[in-house]
DNA sequence: TTTCTGTTTACTGTATACAATATTGAAGGG
DNA sequence: CCCTTCAATATTGTATACAGTAAACAGAAA
């Protein structure tokens, strides 16, 4: 009993392991195109600059190169991936086939808390789409949006390789401009009907609306990707 | 060019780092049951047993709990996974899901060569299957028919999804008897068919083979999986 | 100049040593 | 007798030191 509230506690202090630490400020750089494509991570380099050994950045080496974010090659280091479109169509082909599954399975197991929590981040969305939002901010609700259904199935390794790609969908998010008018008119509705498919259980119809959505966010995704690209 | 011919022979030789080696035996030690479910997996313990220092068993450890197969608790340690019939039905789930993309993208991109791998497979299985083969030997023919497939899809996100995912099929592919005869006659006719489809590029026919095919896999692995588990 | 080869250098791969944390058990208070 | 508290111990988390490997470069031969 003691432990269940200590740990919990514990959630709300701080983070647990370097690891952790490493791993956001790493991701954040390459977010932020701090750490650009292609650019070598020495882990020396990066052990001193966040003031920790190599341990604890060669483990989050490993885990961003599991993300995409990161490529490795044995006795030769690693690097700040660069993302073709190809790397795009591959995110999303499976976060299409596991999207699929997720509203099928949240479908059957969603309870009123999965569908107050969508309802929520509908609001800020409406609330927030009014003013001018970061792109930050936008890909946040988006992907906390996908987010929650993922959580409601209730699927452990569902979570685990969406917690995979989410990262990578992070930063084609990230390099486009999500602020333009068609976007923020899709963004709203699209994910409005999904949450009454869900709950109403409509199975067969989440699944249309997820798969027309996600094929909706993936061209506009792809074009802007793609004119990124060349202006970089 | 000389790094090319040298690096394929190198591919001949040896494995390229110890945390490979560790990967290999614990995998091998948890499918033959030699580390019980529930164990606990202590890096010292383990770094003595297999010649090596911490720092390759604690990397193997983590690419282990990324693989479903081990349970790992901050500032607490590694135990082996208990797989209930529930994770189970992850695997398999996520396994239609990811199959379902890879016969999609596999027959758009098949070639000549993928087709003759997947017809000795077949050749193989028949063979095979006329004599007396270890569970092993029957769960490892199985996965690489349908890790050629996989391959042929030139997806490399969806190989990575793949390669976390197939220890665990492989837990329960060895903890049932996968000799009993109406596995045997279903075996071989069913991805003869799957082949036929991807060598007509019928994309339509072979989603519903792999689908049946994968849904006919599970409910008899479910079945022996209760079974064993009820038994052990 | 070009190409091969030996040497150097820089980095990762691995091992060991130290610090922090959690579990266990025993002692004391309720 | 049970519950709490505190110390001892065991084990992971982290840091540092060493070994091995591959790329970079310089020098010699063609």
């Amino acid at each position: 009993m003691a432990r269940d509230t200590l740990s919990s506690l514990r959630g709300i202090q701080e983070r647990r392991t370097l690891v952790h630490d490493v791993l956001e400020a790493l991701r954040q750089a390459i977010w932020e195109r701090q750490l650009q494509p292609g650019i070598r991570l020495r882990e020396e380099e990066l052990a001193e600059a966040l003031n920790v050994s190599r341990g604890p950045v060669r483990e989050a080496l490993i885990q961003l190169e599991l993300e995409g974010l990161v490529i490795r090659e044995p006795n030769r280091g690693a690097s700040v991936a660069r993302l073709a479109p190809a790397d795009l169509e591959e995110v999303y082909s499976l976060r299409m086939a596991l999207e699929k599954l997720a509203v099928q399975l949240a479908v059957r197991n969603r309870s009123a808390e999965h569908i107050a929590q969508l309802q929520e981040v509908l609001g800020d969305m409406s609330a927030e789409l009014e003013m001018n939002v970061t792109e930050k901010r936008a890909a946040d609700l988006d992907i906390k949006f996908h987010e929650i259904i993922i959580k409601a199935t209730g699927h452990k390794r569902l979570n685990l390789f969406w917690s995979i790609l989410r990262p990578q969908i992070y930063v084609f998010l990230l390099s486009r401009n999500v602020a333009n008018a068609d976007f923020r008119e899709h963004m709203l509705p699209g994910h409005h009907d999904i949450v009454d498919a869900i709950t109403e259980r409509d199975e067969e119809r989440a699944l249309q609306l997820i798969e027309s959505h996600l094929e909706v966010t993936y061209s506009r995704v792809f074009a802007s990707y793609r004119e990124f690209l060349e202006t970089e």
